[in-house]
DNA sequence: GGTATATGAATGCAATTGCATCTAAACGAT
DNA sequence: ATCGTTTAGATGCAATTGCATTCATATACC
């Protein structure tokens, strides 16, 4: 319990110490960068929306008008995909990819200061550890898990 | 930065997880019981909401409407502060009460799926320490910690 | 081939959030 | 007492989110 509390806490604290930071600098919101990520990752082949949907863990009919405001302001295009009528295939602009660029500095400095300067090295690594128990959807703490 | 994103990600995945057993149950958010249950500390004595805004780390105008909805719903009461013409008191009524002890099971319960069924005692124990890091507004870093 | 079901994506509408601004009361200095 | 400033809280309006539904194509079954 007492877990859960910290990590909302902490998570709250610097998600809004982010946000602020990409604000101040008239960038866009967090989620926007991590779209453009997952996008520019994928490169010329783009991504489908329901692959973005379910790496990022976003609900369809947010990522579908999320993906509106991104095109919208000229980040990524949408193409209809070849392989399947019902579809579509997301991609990166030039101008997209400067902004990614744009945003990281930004993104990188409020994690430091969030995070980086509060943990030591091996402190950070432990964290890692233990919060990746959390993110896999195995029940984890028995051994025989059945 | 790893821990960044992997603090994020639990987080995100284990608020979902309550958010959706709190919906599953009919019951209200769990914003709804964070602030039932600071209300319910404060017992009759009340709660101001600027106060409130404070522990809760909520915008001022997020409150006051979050308090808005409360009260339509019953489950606390505003009333005119006497020692400051500007504020009001918040009190929480019976059914506020009842309503928050309903939900206690609830978001134990999702909290314990997403979190206790995932770590040992002792390893939550490290990671109310590691986060704890995170939440004081402390540099951090260097030995020398309260 | 024809129909039922499942999947990818969009959208109307209500609820919530964010931003900026506003009101009123308290404080502080004359 | 009066004026300027700060603090507590509310609110108009635009943007975002959530829910339910819709549309269109793909797939499975017969």
């Amino acid at each position: 319990m007492r877990a859960w509390v910290r990590l909302a806490k902490a998570q709250q604290i610097a998600l809004a110490a982010i946000e602020n930071a990409l604000n101040d600098a008239d960038l866009p919101p967090l989620v926007w960068y991590d779209v453009l990520l997952e996008v520019e990752r994928a490169k010329e082949k783009g991504i489908r929306p329901f692959e973005l949907e379910r790496a990022m863990l976003l609900a369809q009919y947010n990522l579908s008008r999320l993906l509106d405001r991104i095109e919208r302001a000229g980040y990524v295009e949408r193409a209809a995909c070849v392989e399947d009528g019902r579809g579509q295939v997301i991609r990166i602009t030039e101008l997209g990819k400067s902004v990614r660029r744009r945003m990281w500095p930004v993104y990188a400095g409020a994690i430091e200061r969030a995070v980086g300067e509060k943990l030591s090295a091996n402190e950070a690594l432990a964290l890692v550890g233990l919060l990746g128990r959390l993110t896999t959807p195995e029940a984890g703490k028995s051994a025989g898990g059945a």
